[in-house]
DNA sequence: TAGGTGACGCGGT
DNA sequence: CACCGCGCCACCT
């Protein structure tokens, strides 16, 4: 826990991987499977200001519309649709992605196993 | 301390 | 569909 407090971006890094290869997640979901249901920005922020760990998959990570919008240098919508592309993800010109087929429908039981750990973890 | 900012999201038009 | 307004909330001036 951090000395104000605030576990957010620990969680966000636990959460981050178990997004799977060949799959996109939206910032607003990720927020959700940290327990913080309101914090889709802060996913966003996490991001952009480099709080998030080395094997973060940032570039599977984009908007509730589907578009693709880094923000940085690790992950501009260029890059991301270069990797999305690489692992079998089709990306349009404008950089859209089918939600409906290439979104992570992640499980309740995964939600709530994710739930323990945060506790297990004290975060 | 107050106010501005934003890799967001939802509901209304 | 698209566009807009507004709520959101940790961070940073």
């Amino acid at each position: 826990m951090s000395k104000n407090g605030y576990d957010f971006y620990k969680r966000i890094n636990l959460v981050g991987p178990l997004i799977p290869y060949g799959k996109v997640a939206t910032y607003g979901q990720i927020a959700l499977l940290c327990g913080k249901p309101d914090n889709a920005r802060q996913v966003g922020y996490a991001l952009r200001s480099g709080r998030t760990a080395e094997d973060f998959p940032a570039h599977r990570l984009l908007n509730n519309r589907g578009y693709l919008s880094g923000r940085n240098s690790f992950a501009t919508p260029e890059l991301q649709r270069e990797l999305l592309l690489r692992e079998g993800v089709p990306v349009s010109e404008d950089y859209l992605v089918n939600l409906k087929q290439f979104g992570w429908h992640h499980t309740l039981a995964e939600a709530e196993e994710l739930y323990l750990r945060f506790t297990q973890l004290g975060i």
